[in-house]
This record gives C-alpha cells, sequence and structure tokens, in this order.
DNA sequence: GTTGAGCGTT
C-alpha cells in the first residue's frame, strides 16, 4: 500500500521535486517508488489522480530528501522503461501552490502576504482543473496551429444559444399532466393486464400476413 | 477496454 500522499504535503522546502512524466495511466505511486529509492531517500510520491474517474494523469511528483539524490535519479531514470513506456524525470518547475522551483527546490515563494490583499474568489479548482486538463490535451495534440480556428470558435460562441431560458421552462409539463401520466402508466398497464381487454392469443399476433401470402401458395398445385 | 502535453494532495 501507498504511504505517501495519506498526510498531505510534507515540508517541500527541505526536499527536492522531480516531475516525472510520460507515465502510463496504470502506473501508480507504489509502482515508481523502488525505482527511485534505489538513487537515494524518497521522501514522497505524489500521482495526481482524476477525483471523478479516479485515473491516473500520466505523471507523477517525487521528492528526494537530497539533491544530488534527486540529480542521480533524473539521470538514471529518465527514459526508463516502465510498464512499456519510457517515462521522462526532470526537477519540478513549480510547487504544489504554483511556487517557483528551481531544481527542485523553492528558490521563490508566493507573494501570500501581498497576494492575500487580492481578493482572490475562492473558485472551486478542483472541477475546473479536471475538465481543464482534458481539454488542454486534446488541444494540444492538434491545435497547435489551429490558433486561428480557436479564436474564430470564440466568435461564434454568441450565436451558440438559440433557446432561451424560458423555453425550458414552458418545456416542463404540468403538475397536472405529470400526474396524470403518472396515473394513466400503470393504470393503463395494470387494465390491460388484468382486464386483460385483448385476449391472448397463442397464433401469431398476424394472421392476416401469413393470409396475404398464403394464397398464392394455396392456389399453387 | 479509449487518451499522451504537461507541473501536485488526502
Amino acid at each position: 500500500m501507498s504511504h505517501f500522499g495519506r498526510s498531505g504535503p510534507p515540508e517541500i522546502k527541505d526536499s527536492f521535486s522531480l516531475l516525472v512524466l510520460n507515465l502510463t495511466f496504470r502506473t501508480s505511486a507504489d509502482d515508481l517508488y523502488p525505482l527511485f529509492d534505489r538513487y537515494g531517500e524518497v521522501v514522497d510520491i505524489y500521482i495526481p489522480r482524476n477525483r471523478r474517474t479516479g485515473d491516473s494523469r500520466g505523471f507523477g511528483f517525487v521528492r528526494y530528501k537530497y539533491f544530488e539524490d534527486a540529480q542521480k535519479a533524473v539521470d538514471r531514470l529518465d527514459g526508463k522503461m516502465v510498464d512499456g513506456r519510457a517515462m521522462m524525470v526532470q526537477f519540478a518547475k513549480y510547487g504544489p501552490n504554483a511556487e517557483k522551483i528551481h531544481k527542485g527546490r523553492i528558490v521563490e515563494v508566493m507573494g501570500r502576504s501581498r497576494g492575500r490583499s487580492r481578493s482572490r474568489s475562492p473558485r472551486r479548482r478542483d472541477d475546473d482543473r479536471d475538465r481543464d486538463y482534458r481539454r488542454r490535451s486534446r488541444s494540444r495534440s492538434r491545435g497547435r496551429d489551429r490558433d486561428r480556428g480557436r479564436g474564430r470558435d470564440y466568435r461564434r460562441r454568441s450565436p451558440s444559444r438559440s433557446r432561451s431560458p424560458d423555453d425550458y421552462k414552458r418545456r416542463s409539463r404540468s403538475p397536472d399532466d405529470y400526474k396524470r401520466r403518472s396515473n394513466v402508466s400503470p393504470d393503463r398497464r395494470s387494465l390491460s393486464r388484468s382486464r386483460s381487454r385483448s385476449p391472448p392469443r397463442k397464433a401469431s399476433p398476424s394472421p392476416a400476413r401469413d393470409a396475404s401470402r398464403s394464397p398464392r401458395r394455396s392456389t399453387s398445385p
């Protein structure tokens, strides 16, 4: 079992963060630990996962206690085949909170004291990130030269609305209708089964069809 | 059952 990430992000100041890219979607921290632990003391390993699906995002973070170990791991594990895919190991550029990191070590801390003054609207970054990373993937794989197309899309975003919210409200049926339907539905079924308005026939439901084809054969000798 | 550039928390 993974004992990483259970107590949140430990002391990042005293550790060097490594970014592991090009990982398979099935690779977990447990799979990376034995590989990275061989080259030094691993403080923590974390692999961002999607909260909705729970799938790995294809990359992870490995924290070393000493810089030399981290550097060695980068040099040795970079391009290492893991689960049939070569992973890329490099020093992290940003910290968990977007802090600037140099060589895996924090060199610049976010202006928390000053940034705090800023009225930063506390928005849900979880969902946003989840959806964003998906869209970014798609865009990147194809939209490298599609910058022009993107701009066009933004302009055409307006006519996207063809219906007004009022229409939706109108669409919703009245409670009476819903009630009636709810009542009618089971009632009809119940009636149909109970009353047996139409006696179930053992024969085919449409003998006429057979009859229409029969005559031909019947008349035939 | 899929995907593939990037930067992270229970």
